[in-house]
DNA sequence: CTTATTTACGCAAACGATTGCGGTAAATTT
DNA sequence: AAATTTACCGCAATCGTTTGCGTAAATAAG
């Protein structure tokens, strides 16, 4: 069966294709009672205007494009389940490529997006993404770019991102109030600008605070890495009493070897974690954690990218806030 | 900066509007020096074809629709990985949406997806939809449609689904094996069919090859539930040594308990799961499950589109494989 | 040196919708 | 009765590509 047209409607109707297309979006020019036949063959036909036509006159495409390093990822799923919500409020659909942290993909990406018209893309850069010129090229289309969580430096570019030091100085704070002796700081990846932002905020409010507390620091990139530096760190002679865990990869692997060695949470060991909540509820008690939530972020991307949509060109750096989450690991 | 057309190319290089389009695809009737010319302008202004205009001549887009109930989702979300790495592959591009499990949304989205002139879609079923019209207002535009997971039971649609009933004997086999007396089965909704042929295959083969074991079973709706369910068996006179989770969301429940109460496992307590693999890794030990691959899902499924694209109707019903994966919890 | 045959390109009609600019009948005003 | 409005509607160009068909020039064949 092929599809109906405005040209199908027109001819059954004995009408002209404009006055159909009039009708249908209730141009003041139609009498009522054409607009009444119109909508009913319409009905009756199951017409759907061929988005792909519209576009093309219009030069407007309701869609936007997502580049994320993966879509299986509890922080990125989130985040993209708050544009999809936000985008269909609006009337958009959205086209969702993931990068695989490869720049090469991310390049590919950006070019289905631009041939597809896309107008708007929200981009998390890949790991290691230094060239931006790519994203320049989008800029050259006027097509908006709203950076999320992994962001450029550069303060030309709209981006969105979680407030990485206050996530820090948070977790800090909570583990002084703790009382801790001595803390095991566990962080991620030390070629990722996230990671040394938090860390770096994290040492320099214990040094400031709690000079007294006894801080290691170690970075991981990986649960398992996790879970073989807290065991490490934990057959020493001086026993640390508190663990901090920068993400929720590394929160995996110190509950693994917690359970393994079944170490009483939070009487032997408080622990504490960034998370947006997830895993921090998978174990008993439930972990205490600073919250960075994905769903707000990806709420919060969307505003920016409506402003920018408006015209105002938004170049701010916004920031979604943190909070701590009482769970009973402290 | 405004986009780069054929027209202009064309124009620059005084030559036609088809020269050019077909100088671009390497038309045999062009020669070797036009060709030259062309892509090098072409390069130079960094001509982008422009999607919608192709799709509108051809009435053909490179796009496919994925329906799920939740992105934010470990099943989902690696089924839509899987998918988007075909679709890369074959030069499909993905636009995905979420019912939400709301009959509602998923009408919405399909219509999206027809206004978009999708080349096929991807389903899952949103928990309570039976009005499977909307689906046949697909086939009328003769836009495939693969039914994921949550399928229909008409066997007129295409669809791949979990081995159900094979990953319940399975569990069941390992159940048996294990030696256990006593079992807590849970199971997910009675109102979908994957709770039911999962618990009707459990349960036959149970009580077929292992009459004496005492199988107690229930139906959770969340975690929560699971995790009361659980504590509230476990402090009956006769308590149980086996439990058996239909999903992860019950497997959290189950193990939230089991820290809880400091149940060593398995020594206590036997555990087994059907799960994708994520969650039973995050416990010590492991937890042994039967897996249900989203991923390998969703490669099956992309080969389902494809064939359907290809022409031959495949009305089949396709289903991944189960297989044990042994954790340490048996 | 005429006739075929290639080679290399252009014309123009689609695809489906939008929209400025008129046009014509009927209704209203002079 | 003539002039002017108003209410409705149609014409035709446009968005950027694709593609069947036509054709001049160049080459090959007779």
């Amino acid at each position: 069966m092929t599809n109906t047209t405005l040209k199908l409607l027109a001819q059954q109707l004995q009408l002209s294709i404009s006055t159909v297309s009039r009708a249908l979006k209730d141009h003041p020019d139609i009498s009522t009672a054409t607009k009444e036949k119109v909508h009913a063959l319409a009905n009756s036909l199951d017409y759907e205007p061929n988005a792909y036509a519209i576009q093309l006159r219009t030069q407007s495409s309701k869609i936007f494009g997502v580049i994320v390093p993966a879509i299986a990822n509890l922080f990125y799923d989130s985040f993209i389940a708050a544009i999809e919500e936000e985008s269909r409020k609006n009337g958009y659909a959205l086209m969702i490529l993931q990068s695989s942290n490869n720049p090469e993909n991310e390049l590919n990406n950006l070019k289905i997006f631009r041939q597809n018209r896309v107008s708007g893309v929200f981009a998390c850069l890949s790991a290691h993404t230094h060239n931006l010129e790519v994203y320049e090229k989008m800029s050259d289309r006027e097509i908006p770019v709203v950076f999320f969580d992994i962001v450029p430096k550069d303060n030309k570019y709209t981006k969105v991102r979680m407030a990485d030091e206050r996530c820090a100085v948070i977790a800090a704070e909570n583990i002084i109030q703790r009382g801790a002796k001595r803390v095991l700081a566990l962080f991620g990846d030390p070629a990722l600008s996230i990671s040394q932002k938090r860390r770096q905020a994290f040492q320099q409010f214990m040094e400031k605070y709690a000079p007294k507390t006894h801080c290691t620091y170690e970075h991981t990139n990986s649960s398992l890495e996790a879970e073989t530096a807290f065991k490490k760190h934990l057959s020493k002679i001086q026993k640390f009493d508190t663990v901090f865990a920068m993400t929720d990869e590394i929160l995996i692997g110190v509950m693994k070897a917690i359970q393994a060695l079944n170490i009483k949470v939070p009487k032997e060991m408080g622990v504490i974690s960034i998370s947006n909540g997830f895993i921090p509820s998978l174990y008993h008690p439930n972990i205490s954690y600073v919250e960075t939530s994905g769903y707000e972020l990806g709420k919060l991307a969307f505003v920016q990218m409506l402003a920018n949509l408006k015209g105002g060109k938004t170049l701010s750096e916004l920031t979604v806030d943190a909070r701590f989450i009482e769970g009973g690991s402290m």
